[in-house]
DNA sequence: CATAACTTGCACAGTGGTGTGCAAGTTATT
DNA sequence: AATAACTTGCACACCACTGTGCAAGTTATG
């Protein structure tokens, strides 16, 4: 077997059939946590034999799935915080459904399959985050004081991945599912549909803003970034230019 | 094999085994959608191969679970209404509390398996119960109109689910799981914090009345318009061990 | 172009699950 | 006590999936 040799540089078509592969278990892993590589190998336009090219084990490619994920999740809410702990939740929301795929897919392996553990882990630091801030929010009385701070938090971890699942679902719109996230996890937080919305409409670092092409069908292979840990050089450069207006994710 | 004789009744052991096989299942694939017939079988204190005494296939085991855990949700929602939606809604998430486990399993049934479809149908009734009562609301002004009500009808079950996860992960007592549920399906629908607490403090029929014992045995005093296969009325003992026919498994 | 890198198909072993037949046991019921 | 009802263990066929070895192909790349 050929699991690729790391020192040396892959071969491009390598590269990109990796690539390839972890974004067909993505997709498939979202609907069905249990789907087989034979089905994750088609999705990506190869024979299950060679993604044992790329991974030693289905559980090597589903942890592979969870770091790169837990990254990208960390990296949205990396800088998201605000003095009004109203805001910065639904800043949360907001980025959350910034990066819903892998989002809903580290739900998923959060619930089920054998790295639900090794998941909570990568979900420790988002979690905490989220609940110091409701922790400081209901201190300073702008959220709910009858709800416990950390099932609160749970909560609105829960309000937001029911959205998330809904907007799938009903194929909203990427505008629409970034209104409701964020009018859900306000709600949860004890604020009523019109405070929510004033919230909302008082700051701009909550308005949406069109910048990815989410929302129709998927593009054969999609610009996104789904960066490989090891970046020791840039072989690639074709998506360089950014424009980094604000927190517009790509 | 004896798939046990409908025409005649069945022993009264068969009769005790077959709803220890449906708990069982019911509890297991609460945590696992596709739990394996062994393990049920095992937590049923039987061997595998007996299960077919009962049920011909694994399907017509996971059906039975949900027509009768669709009968029991269906009943518990029978006669809920009320002039005022919110207090509508908020009896919908108490009755959907009082049935926790069964209300559970359809859901991971819902998602999962190959009883989807079916599931969707069980469910239909529910849901479109719920529907009305939001378009209702909502003409009213009772609820947030800056939702479409199907959407939002969605959006208060997801919440109430969350919910039900969030109790049994946390173990919270049975009060404040009905408390929770309450809070958060009229914090969905629209209501501030302080308005879903009043709302609940002023409608008697939202209090906590200490439920008989839930999730094991019948509930001893209520109407019980449901009916179980087999009619018989005696409190069995639960502790594994009891019923077993012959030599205990190893 | 030559070659190493990569992919593929096939065969095979292993695992864990379902569903069945059957003979031998155990137990409720009459 | 006799009998029918039920459970059990075992053996078996069958399925879907993972993981591996290998020989033969294809393709990127220097």
């Amino acid at each position: 077997m050929h699991t690729i040799d790391q020192t040396k540089p892959p071969r491009r078509d390598a590269a990109e059939n990796r690539i390839a592969i972890l974004e067909s278990a993505r997709l498939l892993l979202n609907r069905d946590p249990e789907a087989s590589l034979e089905a994750i190998a088609a999705g990506a336009g190869l024979s299950r034999r060679s993604i044992y090219g790329h991974f030693a084990t289905r559980d090597e490619l589903v942890t592979e799935i969870q770091t790169l994920g837990g990254q990208r999740v960390t990296a949205a809410l990396a800088h998201v915080d605000h003095v009004d702990s109203r805001v910065a939740i639904a800043l949360i929301g907001a980025r959350l459904w910034s990066e819903v795929e892998n989002v809903r897919v580290m739900a998923q392996l959060a619930v089920r399959g054998p790295q639900r553990a090794a998941m909570a882990d990568t979900l420790r630091p988002v979690r905490e985050k989220l609940r110091s801030i409701v922790e400081r929010g209901i201190a300073a009385r702008e959220l709910r004081t009858d709800v416990a701070p950390t099932t609160l938090a749970n909560l609105i971890e829960g309000a937001a991945l029911s959205v998330l699942d809904e907007a799938i679902r009903a194929d909203l719109s990427n505008e629409e599912g970034h209104r409701l996230v964020m009018l859900a996890t306000l709600a949860t937080a004890g604020l009523s549909w019109h405070e929510a919305s004033a919230v909302i409409v008082h700051h701009p670092e909550l308005q949406f803003v069109e910048a990815p092409a989410r929302g129709e069908t998927e593009p054969p292979r999609a610009p996104a970034p789904l960066q490989s840990p090891d970046a020791s050089h840039e072989t690639r450069d074709r998506t360089a230019a950014s424009t980094r207006t604000s927190g517009a994710p790509s």
